[in-house]
DNA sequence: ATCGTTACCGGGAACGATTGCGTAAAAAAA
DNA sequence: TTTTTTTACGCAATCGTTCCCGGTAACGAT
């Protein structure tokens, strides 16, 4: 079944004129007199003529379309991140085509593919944890294609980028966590080939380091997908917990990773702050509704997603090849809820759960 | 910037050969030499040609995409079914434009102008809680465009719909809370003129009337925005608490509203399942973490997303127009918890945490 | 009377790909 | 050898739109 439009060619026939000055008509062109002007116009609205998107991009070589790849929309960061997206994108007469890379290095190649085969105008890209290979990427940049990165970002590949203060925000939640008297602290991080599992681990370490406390390497432990798969985080944990020197601490540095060890945590038996601190990156609205209200990371997603996209549409409208480009950084915010009070508070603070 | 990519052209002038001998070439039609077919595929093999999605969508008059329109995508149950359109959507060539309505009817109708303007094959749809008119969507329907509704459905057009089985999950619950020894069972609902709120709401009655309990119109408050604010949930609350004969139990009607009402609850510092029973559908994976384990009732919302798109595919590619629809109703599942327990264990069930 | 302006409008070539039709040359049949 | 058939390719139209060239009036100035 089609859905067929009015063209300007059936305005031009029902009027008498040609296509060239019922175009210029639509445009408002000085060579087109008032009175012809007024006619295609009221015809044009009467039969609800909308100019044809598709011819128009084939004709100005632009789609008005940005792909996005991130490695899975059922996740509140990334959503929220579309969300931003989405807002700026629509505000500027683009479409946004959303694909999942599920931290699949050989799905995210496709969906680039994909993307460029239906020629949109720019991509916006959080890299999946798999992917090592960056010469499709950087080929694509070099032929031209505006690319903006996000969270995972490509050092190799010089873009705008945007992400937040990952060291910070580690620094932050490790720090607080001494500060409130914990003594061994373990990080579950992400890939480590990951921009933003080198960042944070980075900050994890220097808040140990210059609070006087050692880094042990047996209390860093790497979850390939990010949480993505759950035994892996399972793993991770059952490592931890090994050696009689347990941690009483974990700092997880990515949001299914921080909801995935409290989950291996209780389902083990172990009490939250009780028997292990807990503290992560984490942009779930729950949050706050969990056994215990988790201290978190939050990370700034929608802003990041707005601005992500005044980069890329930044790029796309330049009329010469831009060589100037940016790395955005945003401000992460620590909220602190029970997960890391070290002494267990027995009567639970419910002020704040209106807020949000 | 533009992104300049190789035409048939290209490889027409390189060869010396014309354009439809390229085009043929390249879709191995049998009127082209083995040796031409050849040095054709090799030669675009070799400098990476692509066919221009455009130009054959203007030829073709399709786009080979199809809009999906959601009140939000920062939504487990829609962010899932959003999955299950991509994943089939995919696997046939076609793409995906999302857009959100944020439960506002105008923004609704806009994303509609703005996608069937992007000329997209085919709408998947479930409708903001707000949205009142259908007309414009029974035009579009008439003219042509192929529609499939899921969730929240249009009883006054007609096409393929998917949903589940709303009033069973309903009766499902609430028959469980009249189990669990709940006397006085309240619900949170949605907007009343949706389809999925009457549907629930009159499992809900069903159920109490079936086990010989009378409906208590004052038990039953509404939310027109799904819980998508929660001040509406606040006031719904409070409205509960107001008489002197409270509700024991709650049956929440919506994703948003089932969290919304422990948030509220927890906020005014009842205790769940102590002072209130609380069941309700959702979707979120983090329901078997919250402060209670919540008992919900979930949908197969990957699958109905599958499903809601093949049924689409099916509409867009038929040749005749089709006249004979279909309502597929899907079930779903009652996952019991903690929060309907009216006797708090003292120790609490680890072992399912693990599942998913 | 002739020329230059100005005001309006149409023809037709793009954009990239497909496809019906026409046709030259080569191969097969007469 | 002549006719017919087959093979293999090119021409040109098409999709909807824009825009570069023109073209033709009407009018004033010389």
């Amino acid at each position: 079944m089609k859905f067929e439009a009015v063209t300007i060619k059936d305005i031009a026939k029902a009027l008498g004129l040609s296509t060239s000055t019922v175009s210029r008509a639509l445009r408002d062109s000085y060579e087109i007199s008032p009175e012809t002007k007024k006619l295609v116009l009221e015809y044009a609205e009467k039969i609800n003529y909308h100019p044809n998107p598709i011819a128009l991009s084939l004709k100005e070589r632009r789609s008005r379309s940005i792909g996005v790849i991130v490695c899975e929309i059922a996740n509140s960061y990334f959503s929220q991140i579309i969300n931003g997206i989405e807002s700026i994108a629509y505000n500027n007469g683009y479409n946004v085509i959303i694909s999942q890379s599920r931290e699949s290095a050989d799905r995210e190649m496709l969906n680039l593919q994909y993307l460029t085969s239906r020629s949109v105008d720019g991509l916006i890209i959080s890299v999946s944890t798999e992917t090592k290979d960056f010469s499709y990427l950087k080929e694509l940049h070099d032929r031209g294609m505006p690319i903006v990165f996000f969270d995972r970002i490509v050092d190799e590949i010089e873009t705008h980028k945007v992400i937040v203060d990952n060291y910070k925000g580690a620094y932050d939640a490790t720090t607080h966590l001494i500060n409130s008297g914990y003594k061994r602290i373990a990080t579950v991080s992400n890939a480590p080939a990951l921009s933003i599992a080198k960042e944070r681990l980075a900050g994890y370490k220097a808040a140990l380091t210059e609070h006087g406390m050692e880094v042990d390497e047996s209390l860093i432990k790497y979850c390939a997908h990010g949480g993505m798969i759950l035994t892996e985080v399972e793993e991770a944990i059952k490592e931890l917990l090994k050696p009689k020197n347990k941690p009483d601490a974990i700092f997880a540095s990515a949001d299914k990773l921080t909801t995935g060890c409290l989950r291996i945590l209780r389902s083990k038996g172990y009490t939250v702050p009780g028997d292990f601190g807990l503290v992560g990156f984490s942009n779930t609205d729950l949050t706050e509704l969990l056994d215990p209200p988790l201290s978190v990371i939050r990370q700034p997603a929608f802003e990041m997603g707005e601005v992500a996209t005044n980069l890329l549409l930044q790029l796309i409208e330049s009329k010469r090849p831009v060589t100037d480009f940016e790395t955005k950084v945003l401000t992460t915010e620590l909220l602190i809820r029970e997960s890391t009070r070290k002494k267990i508070a027995k009567t639970k603070p419910v002020a704040s759960l209106l807020k949000e």
